[in-house]
Parts: C-alpha cells; structure tokens; sequence
DNA sequence: GATTTAATTTGTCATTCGATAAATTAGTAT
DNA sequence: ATACTAATTTATCGAATGACAAATTAAATC
C-alpha cells in the first residue's frame, strides 16, 4: 500500500529468511491490531497468502508465541545488570544510565502495544517478564542503594522493591503516555528520567532510615 | 454457569432495568474477554438471546460506548478534587486521602482491564481521561505544593506536571501489578501510597528550588 | 377475559475467521 | 533442456461473527 513494490514479484524467499520476515512484520502487525486480528490481514501485510503462514506455523497461537519470543526474550540485554552494579560511579549515576538505554529498547510504540496486548490476553508472559525485571534490575538497585548509605547487605524487602517499582512503573508509564497516547508534556525522556530517579534515591534512602529506627526502636521494646 | 438462576425463567424485566443490567453485565464481561469478544458469548451471560441486545443498543460499538460512560464518567468524583485543595492539613496528608479514596474507585480488576483495552482499541477515550486527570488532579497538586513551599503561584510547568505523572503513574502501574498480574509484593495498599507520596513531595520540593536557582542564575547573567 | 403493548425469541443472512488439501510455480541440480 | 525439490497459491471447509426481520409471549390495560 505505501511501498511501491519495487520487485513486482520478488517470490521465493529461503525458508529461514521468510520466517524471520514472517515474525518481524508480525510484531508490527499485531502490535498495531491486536492478537485477536487475522491471519489474512497479516497475510495481506507481508504480501502473501494467508495459507503461506501455516507452512511456517503451525498456527496463530504458536506465530504469536514465535512474537513474544522476538519481543521479550530477545531483545533483553544482559549488559543493564553490568551496568547497575558498576561501583565506580554513584548509584544514582547508574539510574540515569541504565534507564536510558533501557528504555531506549521498550520506548517504542511496538513494544509497549505488544506488551499490554500480551498482559491482557493472559498474565502468563508479563508475569514472567516481570520476575525477570525483579530480580535482575530492581533487587540489584535496592541492594546496590544499601550498600552506597551504609546498611549491611541483607535482602531486600516487599516494601523497599514495592518503593522501586512505583518507579520503574512511573518511567514505564510516562512511555505509555509518550507512545501510545502522544500525550507526553516534557518530551526530554532523560530529563523525566532524572527527575524520577532523583526522587527514588532520596526517597529510599529516608526509607532505609526509618526502618533502621523502627528496628533499633522494636529491639529496645522487643515489640513488632 | 456459576449462579443456580433461582427463578428458573425470570423474565420481562423494565427496559429501563434491562438496559443497566446490560451495562453492568457488560463491563464485566468485556473486562475479561475483550471488546472484541461475541454479542453472543455477553448475552450467554446475560441470560438472554443474542438478537435482545439490538434492541437496546443499535451496534456492539453504542453498548461499547455505554460502557465508556459508565466507567469513566459515571465513576468519576467531583469531591476528589476538593480534597486535594483543602489547606486545612498539608499537601502529603491530602495526597494520602487523595489515593486512598481515588484508588478504592480505580484498584478492581474490572476498571483497570476495561482502562487498558480502551486504550489499545483507540486512543482517545483514554486521551480525554488523562486530560480530566490532569486538569484536576495533577494541576492542582502542583499549584498547591508551590504554595505550601512558600513559590509565587505561577502555572505549573510541564516538567513539574510530568513529575506529577510519574507519582501518579508508578501508583497506577502498582495497581495493575497488584489487580491484573497478582503479582504485587506489598499489599498494604496504603504504605506503598504513603512512600511514593513522600517521595513525590520532597522530590518536588528539591525541584521547585532547583528551578529557582535557575531562573536566578539566568536573570543575572541574561542567558537562557 | 379479551385486547393491546412491548419485551423476548426464533430463524436467517452475508462476512469473516482459522485451518487444511491439492494444485502450481520458481529455483536448483543434473 | 529435464527432473526434482521446496516455496507459494488456489480452492475450500466448518464454525463463528454482527446484524436484521418476523414470530412469539409475558404483562399491562381495558
């Protein structure tokens, strides 16, 4: 439709080429209409039959399955745990950068639409994509924080990965509203991002604080 | 399916009442399986043939449309804005009441699902409710928080409004964490309001004196 | 109790859906 | 050029979809 077909007929793809096109525009595809959208309009995107996907998927399902597969496990860098847990600069430096490659991957329209098309269809992905973001990146800040204020290294509670997330969530969220919603009033992600750590790290480190005080109170009147 | 239909054919009921009864049913229904779920698989829970909705609703997208409403309109509170700009007790103590009651309404699985399907369907349902939400939550949380920290009260600027956001939305993404995923860690919903709150109010402190000095600065040496 | 009104169901339509089988055709090896 | 292989299309199935028209039936009115 926009593209003017420059190969009129460019047919025959290898068989490994063609699922990789197959998968690639199906994320744009689905991304935009939903999983609930059909195989033909798909079909019709990629400029080919609707029958052709069947000789590479065994069905829908298993297609969408190949699309979270692309989306979530792919496109996870290894190297934004490296970077969160690099002590030669300040944890709130570590913030800033790793939330400004990370969300210059989930930033973008395609994956945060497949992102909520998924949570919606069945929690199952989501919630392990989230588990995934728990242990690797908001346990790792909580400790990281700990240890730049001077708490002895012990695990993380509810309340303090509950604190991180809010603003993860925060961060995430003001990509909904950038992307999705084109409803962004300060346009400058990194400028958003600061602020937002900014807070955090203040916020955690009064946090941290207060539950030493609440200890050291209860340890006093041996009460919970 | 689950409920034993105690009056076995309990029918003709008021169009009046059959019509909120559809809504109500309906809010339900499309928050579980989608808008783009069957009439028919809605009127098998309704207890009522397929073609009875046409009679009440001339297309599935006026029932959608009802739906709209019903959530978004009918359930919104004019006196949460009053909350918010009652200075009789400070702007975190208002913040609290604000979420507590604001997220009694929107933390149920069925607002939230129903929130992020309209979202995915179209953007501008969800556009027109971030604009109220900012118009009259966000704004004035700003403009009292300038006040209470003793600023001249001047129009809340972007930056400070999406800081505002990120709070707002790191509460939100908690509640789909929580209602949508099961996955949230900390369920005292009221502590995990109080630490992004008390985060959000001396971060925003921090900044409005931030941006003071900025402005000094610029004054004095007539450079932007 | 007969009549009227309006709520509800039955029956049906043209489309669209995921999926399969069989026929075709492009590219490669001989 | 011929034969073979694998990519792709054509044709088609049964089920499900939104919507409409006509028949039915419960409840109100007389």
């Amino acid at each position: 439709m926009t593209e003017p077909d420059a190969t009129a007929k460019r047919k025959r793809m290898s068989s490994g080429q063609r699922r990789e096109d197959f998968i690639t525009k199906a994320i744009a595809f689905f991304a935009e209409e939903g999983f609930e959208s059909s195989t033909r309009g798909l079909a019709r995107q990629l400029g080919v039959t609707q029958p052709l996907l069947y000789r590479y998927f065994p069905s829908k399902d298993d297609l969408i399955l190949a699309v979270y597969d692309a989306v979530y496990v792919n496109r996870w860098r290894p190297e934004w745990e490296e970077i969160l847990t690099d002590r030669s600069t300040s944890v709130e430096e570590r913030l800033n950068t790793f939330y400004r490659v990370y969300t210059d991957v989930i930033f973008n329209r395609e994956w945060m639409r497949i992102y909520l098309f998924s949570g919606l269809k069945g929690a199952d992905i989501n919630r392990r994509y989230m588990q995934l973001v728990r242990q690797r990146i908001l346990e790792p800040i909580v400790a990281e924080a700990r240890a730049e204020f001077g708490h002895p290294p012990s695990p993380a509670t509810d309340s303090e990965i509950e604190f991180a997330w809010v603003m993860h969530g925060g961060i995430f969220y003001y990509g909904v509203r950038d992307l999705i919603y084109d409803s962004a009033l300060e346009t400058r992600k990194d400028r958003v991002v600061a602020d937002a750590v900014a807070a955090f790290v203040a916020g955690l480190k009064i946090k941290l604080a207060k539950s030493v005080e609440a200890e050291h109170a209860s340890e006093a009147q041996r009460t919970d």
